[in-house]
RNA sequence: GGUCCCAUCGUCUAUCGGUUAGGACACGUGGUUUUCAUCCUCGAAAGAGGGGUUCGACUCCCCUUGGGACCGCCA
């Protein structure tokens, strides 16, 4: 079995932030790189904490991002057995003992601890129970049994060899009191069962590692690979939290993000391959690796995901752009009429050339989508007399054309600017705000063309 | 506080001992343009500090400083 496994084995207790899509990202692309297998598993064994809701929104938000795991999403509670009976055989192989400990006894440690200013360590109390009287009525927890003494290095594929003391790695509880397994336990026996080669993840579980070793040793099972990537700070300089505006995915979407562009900019983030900025999705499986991944942490940075997008909206196919516009206003705005469709379609390409994002698109596609226009008092201003009589000039000659095109108008303004003695301005400042009630948006042209003629007609009109 | 990790322009990064330290975003300038933009030109902008090692260090080692992660019967 020398394919190669990665998974990606969020906790369905909150929505799933940028940095855990990055994490995702990373695990998948690796995989596909070396053509082999990415899982998802949706560790659960919380249950308090654990939703279902939560658990859509990640698989949603990996979805939307362009991630496919493959086969069916591992549920961990439905392992529970399998890891109760690893706990049972390292209890038995004498790796694990039981824990009688109160929880009044274990918090009196951790204050003393943090009076003395010494890190918390359970204080092995049950390690060796023989002189010890069980007390009666207590569910145990079971503890694994730590080193005590030694060194345990780890090489890790992006960090490099890390040397920790033993010492400090607690006798850490496996199951809990309820017979429930904890973490450090369900994700060994998972891990080890689903045959995954490589873990990657976060450096927040760099210290689990040293955990988690020890159990693949006790069962004597092959260790994987670990890669710790550099967690994403906010802005601010720390560790994402969910409370940052800008973390989920959904909160990109809102803003009119394209999937594209933040997979492109979460593959940057922490990743190079050497000059090269835009990676299509066959680029960046193809050339992902662990070896271009940095080891410092990165901060987000909206300004450059925004000039991502706006590449990716330029580049993107335009009947495209428009379907995925057409979902963005439904979702987050008013619904686009069905007699829209048509004038959205072929006004893309320049609406495309003017947006940073979708919400972009949709403020300088106003003049299209709503039916009244609605002008400033002080646009309303610019509106005096000598203009309002350019645009009814305009009008007239307007009227009288029968094919439409960029050269006819042109040659209509010419006139319309010498007999007013006028420049492009005079003309064309008018035209834009009896057209759009703005003094800005797309070309004066480009937007003449994309209205039906009657509706510019009786946008004129209203100017009397 | 203990343990571990990290350190190049404001930001993301390139450099695998010898470069005028490169690119991108953002910023500034100039130009094209029909408004706002786009586009193009040019520009400013970095090796945290101190010791070593070496003919030669951004690059290797040590210390300091700064930042971060972890320290749950959460994951």
């Amino acid at each position: 079995m020398s394919l190669v496994a990665t998974r990606f084995a969020p906790s369905p207790t909150g929505p799933l932030h940028i940095g855990g899509v990055r994490t995702a990202l990373f695990n998948w692309l690796f995989s596909k790189n070396k053509k082999g297998k990415f899982y998802l598993r949706i560790e659960d064994t919380d249950k308090e904490r654990s939703k279902d809701e939560y658990k859509d929104q990640i698989i949603q938000s990996l979805k939307w991002i362009g991630i496919q795991h493959d086969e069916k999403e591992y549920i961990q509670s439905k392992n529970i057995n399998k890891h109760k009976e690893i706990s049972e055989k390292l209890l038995k192989k004498g790796f694990a003992y039981k824990c009688y400990c109160s929880e009044e006894e274990i918090n009196e440690q951790k204050e003393k601890a943090k009076k003395k200013g010494i890190p918390f360590v359970y204080n092995r109390k049950w390690r060796d129970s023989s002189n010890l009287e069980v007390p009666k009525n207590v569910n145990p927890a079971i503890r694994f049994k730590s080193k005590i003494s030694g060194n345990t290095l780890i090489k890790d594929l992006v960090q490099g060899d890390i040397n920790i003391s033993n010492s400090i790695i607690e006798d850490f509880v496996i199951l809990r009191k309820d017979g429930s397994p904890t973490y450090q336990l369900s994700a060994v026996v998972d891990d080890h069962n689903m045959n995954i080669t490589h873990v990657i993840r976060g450096d927040d579980h760099k210290i689990n590692t040293f955990k988690q070793k020890q159990i693949y040793e006790a069962m004597n099972w092959k260790l994987p690979e670990f890669a710790h990537i550099p967690l994403i700070h906010s802005e601010a300089g720390s560790k994402l939290s969910k409370r940052d505006k800008v973390s989920t995915i959904n909160d990109y979407i809102k803003l009119g993000i394209l999937s594209g562009a933040l997979r492109n900019y979460l593959l940057r983030l922490g990743w190079s391959y050497k000059d090269k900025e835009i990676f299509t999705l066959e680029e960046s499986i193809k050339l992902f690796d662990l070896k271009g991944v940095g080891k410092s942490p990165s901060k987000l940075d909206i300004s450059r995901i925004l000039s991502l997008n706006e590449y990716y909206i330029k580049h993107i196919d335009e009947k495209k752009l428009f379907e995925l516009f057409k979902v963005y206003c439904e979702k987050f705005k008013k619904g686009i009429d069905k007699s829209k469709d048509d004038t959205l379609i072929r006004s893309m390409k320049f609406l495309k050339n003017k947006a940073k994002t979708l919400e972009d698109i949709y403020q300088n596609a106003q003049y299209i989508l709503s039916n009244t226009i609605q002008i400033s008092s002080e646009n309303l201003k610019l509106l005096d007399d000598p203009s309002k009589k350019i645009l009814k000039n305009f009008l007239n000659e307007y009227k009288k054309i029968s094919k439409l095109n960029k050269d006819n108008l042109e040659n209509i303004l010419k006139k319309l600017i010498d007999e007013h003695k006028t420049n492009f301005k005079g003309v064309g400042q008018p035209l834009r705000i009896a057209l759009t009630g703005s003094k800005f948006g797309p070309g004066i042209y480009d937007i003449i063309l994309s209205l039906d003629k009657n509706e510019v007609v009786e946008r004129l009109k209203i100017i009397e």
